[in-house]
DNA sequence: TGACAGGGGGTGT
DNA sequence: ACACCCCCTGTC
């Protein structure tokens, strides 16, 4: 397959491997893989390369290139010239912890991914890591997905998630979280609109109704308003956060509910950007203690 | 290389 | 609190 020259996606960003890495690989997508310095990933119908030259974002896609491409990757990566700008408006100043995830993490952002995709797969990530995460996608594209040129392959939308059987998505190792793909894509079937209607709510109604779907409990309903809906004021609590915010903030025997509630009352309407930068800190100082 | 625990970025009861 | 499913990972 044939790939377009790669070319650099502005604007400047201090990207550093690491960060480009917690981006596309750090529990927000789970459909991007590297190879060789070279990330390939695709969401929607869009297939595209990433590498970092001179400290530079390149980008490349499937020949012939297809106009718009360069736009749809800049919104899905939020490279607005603005962004940096924007993350002024969080408590760095009175936050030495976010400070220094901030300082640590420049350049990391919230991807703008597409809303049903999100609530798939963040709807198969209860109880399992990145790795895994990954491959159920993978295993769900191959054998419910769509096809792309070059042989790539989409996620399953809705509709055909609704008429597949258990037994399907059960050989996806989806386990248990089966019968909660099945469950909500009853709803959506039932009600076309469903997804698009949460646009329309304030954020804690989104995610209360989010939260009537099986399977999405406040966890997973804050990863899709985060990560799919552009709601920057969610605040998913896992384990991880649950961690931190325990251990750098002090909130010894908070509930995650309790937690996630002083989160976006701390951190502002930007709490779920705050929250990343935590998370990827978490990571990598967990990574760096194995034995921990 | 292979078998065997142990536990996982959560939800629902 | 505990079951839910099953897969990944570390270990012998």
């Amino acid at each position: 397959m044939k790939w377009t020259p790669w070319r650099t996606l502005p604007p400047p960003i201090p990207w550093t491997a690491s960060t480009l890495r917690e981006l596309l690989d750090g529990g927000q997508a789970f459909r991007w893989t590297e190879t060789g310095g070279v990330w390939e990933g695709l969401w929607g119908c869009q297939v595209v390369r990433l590498r970092l030259s001179d400290g530079k974002l390149q980008w490349s896609a499937p020949a012939p290139a297809v106009p718009g491409t360069a736009g749809a990757l800049r919104h899905y990566l939020a490279l607005d010239p603005d962004w940096d700008a924007a993350l002024d408006a969080l408590p760095w100043r009175s936050d030495a912890v976010l400070a220094q995830a901030m300082q640590a993490w420049q350049g990391l952002r919230i991807l703008r991914q597409p809303l049903d995709e999100t609530l798939l797969v963040f709807l198969c990530s209860s109880t399992k890591q990145i790795v895994q995460i990954k491959q159920i996608c993978a295993d769900l594209a191959e054998a419910l997905g769509g096809t792309l040129p070059g042989g790539y392959r989409t996620l399953p939308n809705w509709s055909v998630l609704h008429v597949a059987d258990e037994a399907t998505l059960r050989a996806c190792r989806l386990g248990y979280r089966a019968r909660y793909i099945k469950g909500t894509a009853a709803v959506l079937a039932e009600h076309p609109g469903w997804l698009d209607e949460l646009d329309a709510l304030p954020y804690a109604d989104a995610r209360a109704r989010l939260m009537t779907l099986p399977g999405v409990g406040a966890k997973i309903a804050d990863c899709v308003l985060l990560f799919g809906a552009g709601r920057l004021e969610a605040f998913p609590v896992d384990t991880w956060i649950l961690k931190v915010m325990q251990q750098r903030y002090g909130l010894h025997g908070w509930k995650p509910e309790q937690v996630a509630t002083f989160g976006r009352i701390h951190f502002g309407p930007l709490a779920g950007v705050a929250q990343q930068f935590l998370f990827a800190d978490a990571r990598k100082k967990s990574a760096a203690r194995p034995t921990q």
